[in-house]
DNA sequence: AAATGTTGCGGAACCGGTTCCGCAACATGA
DNA sequence: TCATGTTGCGGAACCGGTTCCGCAACATTT
């Protein structure tokens, strides 16, 4: 199984490397020697060596994609509308994985750029002045997904403003004594964003909001299910800025044997797949992160063609409204 | 920002490329030249391009994944556990997604040979003859997880032995009529291995036992629970062949509100981590897909190097005995 | 018919590494 | 002291493509 060579295709044709290579790259090549060459190749099997096309163009056919779990529900969405719409155009996505910390978001920047991917999609948590540097070093186009920064194209959930929306909406159904479990601030998106989009939902109304801070992890989330079982008369209403800290609330509330939405009403956000058929089914707000990851996908081409990308796009969200929370007025 | 290329270092050292060569690969260099090339390596950060030292060597620093979907729980596990290994030794994980159609592992496999990858580990459902002829003709050490075959080196589930363990513990907490809920048996392992280890408890029980086949999707097992819901005086079990089936099926029993495990118990299989938040937490086996994918990278490495590997390796299993099965003795 | 433009094609250089070969300088053994 | 390793290093070829340049054959214009 020796690789077929251009060379040996040369050879078998009569004709030189430079006019195969012109066959395949779309020069001007006359009818008869375009019909020998298209049949030798088609005899050989012959496929171009792949390093040596990047070693002179410097160029490669794939998209580095930073994730920082590879477990985790909104990354595998995403990255599969990114690998659906990238196979459609004959790209490859070259996943890398950073375990969540920071150092490693640089690292695999400059490790992409190395390996000459066309451009990169970043699935990030943080924009620091060190991840700026590095994108401005390598040279390449850089989609930021799920965060925001005025110096690199990004693709955007509206976090504030669907975290406004559901706030509203639970105002509207009386409730006035809320808790709300967010993660740390250095996720800007999450930890910010969204968090502040329910307090002024729940300022504007007047209601009192007591705010607990977790991380992302469902274990972590339980103890506080727990320890806010003993308040479900007090309060009414526990948000969570995430699907995965409702489910660990969720447990928490039900080890105690407390009854949602009776006793106390809980809501997610994200909009995975199992909100649904959870019992009780869980009222959250839905990301589009499949289509999110196409989206991206898109754009990301069309940087490469030079195009011009609207520096942040916003998608969209739905509201989810279930049973875990109730109408209580 | 020019790439700074070997030949820039021989200059700027005043040597020959050959000797910084010999220098990067442990050759014989003296020790004056050595700490001329040494500094201005560190100078200049240079870094050697891997498509030209792939050219030439014919081989990367990649080892191919091959996976059906790149939303489920097991593949991002595995993948996780992969990835781990490898960077810690230097090598890279791509991915590739087939969208569980047969016919792109086939196409993948010939890729990722076409990339030059040093080996390839295969997250298979089924093994054909196309795919046996493929791994025999690309020359690259391809590892089976999940799936096992004569001919390929395989790491796979104990489906058929963890299956029975379950099962025997159901008889003998008294459960005689019994649903099974299963999938399509060209996936091997578990529409059939997973399936007839749970049969054969059964069967030694002399337990009545009905099989249903749906899909690995959630939405396809919801109208089924619905549909048990309605014998649920009838039968006091239902096994599901994965625990998204089983979430599907304890969807459409709260539809019905039939109240598990006192109406009827469920059980699940794999050891997805909402089954332990879920209420009831759900009985099922765990299978250890991270430790699996740690594993499977091992091995691979190990076959890169010559070394010989069990062609047929077991993982193990641990059944975690919840809430959702009742001991109706 | 001469001048000019097009088109098709081969030759050679180049991308950035690795490796083989041979030579010189030095160390070792007889 | 001479013959025989051993070590360090440079030169050149090679991996498999792409691209620039120039030449010849043919077509077009005046």
């Amino acid at each position: 199984m020796k690789q077929v060579t251009i060379r040996d295709i040369a050879e078998i044709a009569g004709v030189a490397k430079s006019t195969v290579s012109r066959y395949l790259n779309g020069g001007s090549v006359g009818k008869a020697t375009r019909e020998k060459i298209d049949r030798v190749i088609r005899e050989t099997n012959y496929e171009p060596n792949q390093f040596a096309q990047s070693l002179k163009s410097k160029q490669t056919k794939m998209i580095g994609v930073i994730v920082p779990r590879l477990d985790s529900y909104a990354a595998s969405r995403t990255m599969m509308g990114i690998d659906e719409l990238l196979t459609e155009v004959g790209y490859q996505m070259l996943v890398v994985n950073t375990a969540q910390q920071t150092e490693r978001e640089i690292e695999q920047l400059y490790n992409l750029a190395k390996q000459k991917v066309a451009g990169i999609i970043w699935l990030g948590t943080t924009v620091t002045k060190r991840h700026l540097e590095a994108i401005s070093t390598i040279q390449i186009p850089v989609l930021l997904i799920g965060q925001q920064h005025d110096d690199v194209h990004s693709l955007v959930y509206p976090d504030h403003e669907a975290a406004y929306a559901l706030g509203t909406q639970f105002t509207e159904w009386g409730h006035r004594n809320v808790v709300y479990v967010g993660v740390y601030e250095s996720d800007i998106a999450v930890g910010q964003d969204r968090r502040d989009g329910f307090l002024k939902a729940f300022q504007e109304s007047g209601a009192h909001v007591r705010v607990i801070q977790t991380t992302f992890k469902i274990e972590d989330a339980i103890p506080i299910g727990e320890q806010l079982a003993s308040e479900a008369g007090s309060i009414s209403l526990i948000v969570c800025a995430t699907d995965n800290i409702a489910l660990g609330v969720l447990k928490g509330l039900a080890n105690r044997d407390i009854s949602v939405p009776k006793d106390v009403s809980v809501s997610g956000f994200g909009g995975y797949d199992f909100t649904e058929v959870f019992h009780p089914s869980i009222t959250t707000v839905q990301l589009p992160h499949r289509k999110t990851g196409e989206m991206a996908a898109n754009m990301i081409l069309q940087l490469l063609q030079g195009d011009t990308v609207a520096m942040k796009t916003f998608t969209n969200f739905e509201l989810k409204v279930r049973e875990s929370v109730d109408n209580i007025k």
